[in-house]
DNA sequence: AAATACTCTACTGATTAAATAGACTAATAT
DNA sequence: ATATTAGTCTATTTAATCAGTAGAGTATTT
């Protein structure tokens, strides 16, 4: 399961997505709107922003946007962001990668498997973006 | 990420396999051969057991061997019943869903990516099975 | 200069993960 | 019977992570 930070993460990251062009959103209206904790709210949003996912502008008139077209950045990059590997076991991971102290990978079958359904996974998820975030009317 | 009780689990599974019918195994052996701290591997036996994946044997002579062959258990239950949840959110979890508070899944774009994505992970996890862990020689 | 709004550091409490200890119970062999 | 083997169960401990809070600081606009 995503941590709740993440999918606080991508309810917000859908809320900019469908206001996308629209200049810079108030934390407070998008924390109001998807029932975040603010403080909370604030965190995440600053850390998807040193990552280039999001950008913001202080004073009035402020807010955060998003950095890109909402089709430009892929839920797997969000994901990883936010909540770190994708994959269910480290051996797997390919942006997270550790190595396993004891087996062998080339003959681990848990390893194979794992590697399978990480595939299976990434292929959703890289090919959908923030903006299939956006809500339906 | 799966949890390491749930990585231990998959691996002890996968030796457990690998000796179906060759009658119980001791759990000193798994934890020997798997590198898994022996009180935390038993706590995690037992767990699998008492949901009908292992069975056991007491005294000499005993230990833990598959309920039933190898191909009859699907990764996806046994790492359900060690980690929980498959799905990303609870909201398109089959087995442990939960109402979104703030959400309506009808128009929610978020949880539409997620089942789809939950889909895919399951399409692996429901068909790979316990032999599929056997490791290669 | 005042108001607005993001930035950053630090901290707290709760939960879960991971592991350990030890007493108990069941089965087997002699 | 009884000693030995090996799983069962309860409790505890330690560490890490999650989730959330507090407040001072900095940049921007009017």
């Amino acid at each position: 399961m995503l941590s709740k930070k993440t999918q606080y993460g991508l309810k917000a990251l859908g809320y900019l997505a469908a206001k996308y062009g629209e200049g810079p959103v108030l934390i407070s209206e998008i924390a109001r709107k998807k029932k975040i904790p603010i403080k909370f709210l604030e965190s995440i949003l600053l850390q998807l922003k040193n990552k280039g996912v999001l950008d913001s502008k202080k004073g009035k008139g402020g807010g955060y946007f998003l950095a890109n077209a909402p089709k430009k950045t892929t839920l797997a990059s969000a994901i990883r962001i936010v909540d770190g590997p994708i994959a269910m076991i480290p051996c797997v991971s390919l942006n997270f990668y550790q190595k396993c102290k004891d087996c062998n990978e080339a003959t681990c079958g848990l390893n194979k498997a794992m590697a399978f359904t990480r595939d299976a996974t990434l292929k959703i998820l890289e090919k959908k973006t923030l903006y299939d975030l956006i809500d339906a009317e």
